[in-house]
RNA sequence: GCCGCGUUGGUCAAUCGGUUAAGACGCAUCCCUUUCACGGAUGAAUGACGAGUUCGACUCUCGUACGCGGUACCA
């Protein structure tokens, strides 16, 4: 019997959770799920120097909206927690040691200071980032150079000291990644990272070791920028002795700026005008609030399909996916390699598809939620307005630029357009229909557009050009549904008012 | 610098050795519409470069270039 597949979303709690992690988020439920397997959100907050208070919830909150929700997690439980790597300190410690006694780690108790003269002392043109490694811990204050009583006088002493990896020496170190195949690196090239840090609390690279192990992960999601620190995880997996649990991992691809080049950031946003993060992001720190791409008026479930579709198809034409069925159709294989440029005009695109595709109802309730200042009282016709608006709104926000009319009159009336052309005869028209309105039945579109043709022709002026007026009258500007669309849905009473306004502001 | 990973139109991308190299976004033109849009139709635009393997290469191999990532007691 094959385990069961568990996967987990380890984001830790520093600020706002961007299209990236929420990227990697969704492979990792698409991937459980199709598997049938579990999805489990950890925190990863040891980094105390950048732990935000409120992050937290913030993610959970992230992950409910875009209907991702967790298995286990440090909000809902589950049998392995507790989910907060700072809750789960002591094991960390642990683990540290056994590798110390067996020699695949060491004590090092170099200040920071120390760290850094070191830096300076061996940098050279050809090496310009002098590493911790095999060569230079030779020269540094460890328990490899110190020799055992000195270590222990230390220790005792309560020297602040990290605990580091012992890489090996010219060994190769691969392992296979899903996407991309067989990886290879040489453990000389890489650096004895710290495995626990001074204050106590694992790295990084500790704690995901052992919280995959202790909770049994099977398969292991994250951006490429962890590759690079792959070969390390791999050599903890089989120093602890847990090899034969390693999970399988996954190294996704990155998600880019639109212009020019590198990892998509928060302060692209700002620049090109564009969300994102997720949700609102309100740094208690500096005050800041980053735009989400909730309050931006997106469809959750629009922009989840977006992101899905960055870097990952069905081999189809098809680009609509709910998320059902992105779990059905789900293919670690069919992920791509390479990084794709995230392009906010095809966001919109999956919103406008999304919004078309929703029912009037649903867009309804959603809008009374995205407004809460603004009291709609008159359901029924807030559905009737969208049904009638809604092809021509990108996101939730457009629908009051463009249907604010139908619920309220309007404020500004852009009466220029017709202002110049304005006449005694337009007047007379415009009087003679507002009579006519109320004998109107029913008050439909086609029964009303007869009505306003046959006055015209009583009073022999166009109708094409008393289209224009009457939608000013009715709108406040060149923009809307079909005139005589909105004319019905507002009714006779409103028709008849705004026309009476409008003509005496002329 | 070193290591790793990438590279099909402006962008997202299909193709798993043989096609006129799909489709979508965006763009342009036309149609629809006496508003603005939506929508429909058409069009321009792509295999980084150089070798090799092969009857045949976008697809496999190698090299070059370029890009990105990493090179922290951050994740």
């Amino acid at each position: 019997m094959s385990k069961k597949v568990r996967v987990r979303f380890a984001p830790s709690p520093t600020g706002g959770l961007h299209l990236g992690g929420v990227r990697t988020v969704l492979y990792n439920y698409l991937f459980a799920k199709h598997h049938g397997g579990d999805f489990i959100l950890r925190i990863e907050d040891t980094d105390q120097a950048r732990y935000v208070e409120g992050a937290e919830q913030y993610i959970i909150d992230c992950l409910n909206w875009c209907g991702l929700q967790p298995d286990e997690g440090p909000h809902v439980g589950g049998p392995y927690a507790p989910y907060r790597q700072s809750e789960r300190k002591l094991n960390y410690r642990q683990y540290a040691n056994q590798l110390v006694e067996q020699g695949h780690a060491y004590y090092a108790f170099d200040t920071t200071q120390e760290l850094d003269e070191m830096r300076v002392t061996y940098k050279t043109p050809e090496n310009p980032q002098p590493q911790y490694n095999f060569l230079i811990r030779e020269n540094m204050r460890n328990s490899l150079t110190l020799g055992k009583i000195e270590t222990a006088r230390l220790i005792r002493e309560g020297t602040p000291y990290v605990i580091r990896i012992k890489m090996p020496h010219n060994e190769e170190i691969h392992f296979t990644d899903m996407i991309r195949g067989k990886v290879t690196f040489n453990s000389s090239l890489v650096d004895d990272k710290v495995l626990l840090k001074a204050d106590g609390m694992p790295t990084y690279h500790l704690a995901v070791v052992v919280d995959d192990y202790l909770m049994k992960i099977t398969h292991a999601f994250r951006g490429e920028e962890w590759l690079p620190s792959a070969p390390v995880h791999i050599l903890l997996w089989q120093y602890l002795g847990w090899q034969a649990d390693m999970p399988e991992w996954a190294h996704l691809p990155l998600i880019l700026k639109p212009d020019g080049h590198g990892k998509l950031s928060k302060r692209d946003g700002d620049r090109l005008g564009f969300p994102v993060f997720a949700m609102d992001w309100l740094d208690p720190k500096t005050g800041e609030l980053t735009t989400g791409f909730k309050e931006k008026g997106f469809l959750p479930e629009a922009f989840v399909n977006m992101l899905a579709m960055l870097g990952w198809n069905d081999g189809s034409e098809q680009e609509l996916f709910s998320l059902k069925e992105l779990v059905e159709k789900f293919s670690i294989d069919r992920v791509h390699k390479g990084g794709a440029k995230f392009d906010f005009e095809k966001a919109k695109w999956f919103n406008h598809e999304w919004i078309k595709n929703s029912f009037n109802a649903t867009l309804a309730s959603m809008l009374t939620d995205f407004w809460p200042d603004r009291k709609i009282t008159n359901k029924p016709l807030l559905e009737k307005m969208i049904g009638l608006v809604k092809d021509r709104c990108f996101t939730l926000n457009d629908f009051w630029e463009q249907g604010s009319f139908f619920l309220q009159a309007p404020i500004n009336y852009d009466l220029s357009p017709i202002r110049a052309k304005w006449n005694e005869e337009k007047t007379v028209f415009f009087n003679a229909f507002i009579e006519v309105i109320p004998m109107v039945e029913p008050f439909d579109a086609p029964t009303l557009e007869a009505a306003f043709k046959t006055v015209a022709a009583e009073k022999n002026i166009k109708a094409g050009e008393l289209q224009l007026p009457f939608r000013i009258m009715l709108v406040g500007g060149k923009f809307g549904p079909p005139v005589f669309d909105i004319a019905a849905t507002i009714g006779q009473a409103q028709t008849m008012e705004r026309i009476l306004y409008a003509l005496a502001q002329l």
